[in-house]
DNA sequence: TCATCTTTTTGAACACGTTCAAAAATGTGA
DNA sequence: TCACATTTTTGAACGTGTTCAAAAAGATGA
């Protein structure tokens, strides 16, 4: 244990010079000696901070999931419908992630909510309880855009909305990390026809069919995650 | 170009090798040099038949699908019900996947339809024109299970059904593989619910109001597949 | 048979992520 | 101040995927 100033100055030099690399070279021609290099230190000391390269990776994701959180949130306005919000925030999602394209597949593995696997995995809790890294933040965002939006969507499922929103945000990211293509324009135009899409249904599940199918789907989700 | 009979041998011996060390030994620590010595080549020859240990990868993926189609297919039964040969789709998936949950990540790369990016790769066509390993097969698969299903799914969607249950199908294995239960207990279970829960909504699509969602989704679909 | 061209094969070499024993710096108690 | 323990730092080393120049083997034509 440290928390010593010298310390945390090495730590913070480290993550600065890999974050500037990373935007500026990309996954693959950032190494982990340009980054030892860059914080002025040795290869083994960047290790004596960070078990893998793939941890610095997850302090790059982190920063960005802040910045999409701190752009998204001051656009969701009181009185727009839920299908704005929706296509606002996956809009910002996409801009923010878009000069990190070759990143996706190490950001799809963060993302993910690891599940509490053979209970090895006790320690290393970095933040405050971390499934997925971000995730919990993610939905409080979305659940910010639910309530603010009008008009308020069905209080039966107001309350599992937001993550069922996290699902679809989920979906579009993974489409974004496949799409090769140019801008990756494809993923844009997903969300610009999703977010209408999506609240559409949700206005829907008043309608006793759609409901009981949002149901399932819920409980679907939530046996998925049970733990035994 | 070769096709000479000593060149396919070399080429074959190294698949097969590849294949018994990958199944053996996992991912991780199958490395190209034991692969190489495996099939009595050097680490330089294997390099000459494939341009990657990824290209390996491949071929592991293309013969399980094939291992999942063919043990799959008998299995479809003219007058089961479509949930039914759902469910049997996707639970033989998963079982000829199991010993390979290591792989995940690079499955999942590979079972993606690259969009044609910037036309730069009009190469390296092994198979019949492939966009995603095995998707056109896979999606003749549950094409397959929707013709003998009875009763047959409504005539509005039968045409699109089988690339969404392929959609669907796509999911399941995402979930499985960041899935980290033991035995991926899990992916079995949302295999179980997903694919009654599907059915029914096939069912449903019947109405108007569900049908019209199932068209909006297709055509979202469709639209971001789009190539300009 | 020989000379020439192409395909196949080799093994050394490179850059990478990661590990590790040992050195240096720093902290601690007397 | 000194001796000792802890934290931090180093740089060489390992095993990996991949590349490459050059050697070997094979095909072709006269």
């Amino acid at each position: 244990m440290a928390a010593t100033v010298k310390s945390e100055q090495t730590r913070r030099q480290l993550i600065d010079s890999a974050l500037e690399l990373f935007r500026t070279q990309g996954y693959a021609k950032t190494t982990m000696r340009s980054i030892a290099e860059a914080a002025g230190v040795s290869v083994g000391n960047a290790y004596y901070y960070f078990r893998s390269k793939d941890e610095l990776v997850a302090e790059l994701y982190r920063q960005l999931q802040d910045e999409h959180r701190s752009r998204a949130l001051p656009l969701l306005r009181e009185g727009h419908n839920l299908g704005e919000h929706l296509k606002l925030i996956l809009l910002a999602h996409l801009d923010i992630l878009e000069p990190y394209h070759d990143f996706g597949a190490h950001f799809l593995r963060l993302a993910m909510p690891p599940s509490p696997s053979s209970a090895a995995d006790r320690r290393s809790r970095r933040n405050t309880a971390d499934d997925g890294v971000g995730r919990a933040k993610s939905i409080a965002l979305f659940r910010q855009a639910v309530t603010v939006s009008r008009p308020q969507p069905p209080l039966a499922i107001r309350d599992d909305l937001p993550e069922l929103l996290w699902l679809v945000h989920m979906g579009i990211t993974l489409f974004w990390i496949y799409d090769r293509s140019p801008g990756q324009t494809r993923s844009r135009r997903l969300a610009h026809s999703v977010a209408p899409l999506t609240a559409k249904l949700v206005i829907l599940s008043r309608l006793p069919v759609v409901r009981n199918i949002v149901e399932d789907v819920v409980h679907l989700f939530q046996g998925a995650r049970r733990d035994d």
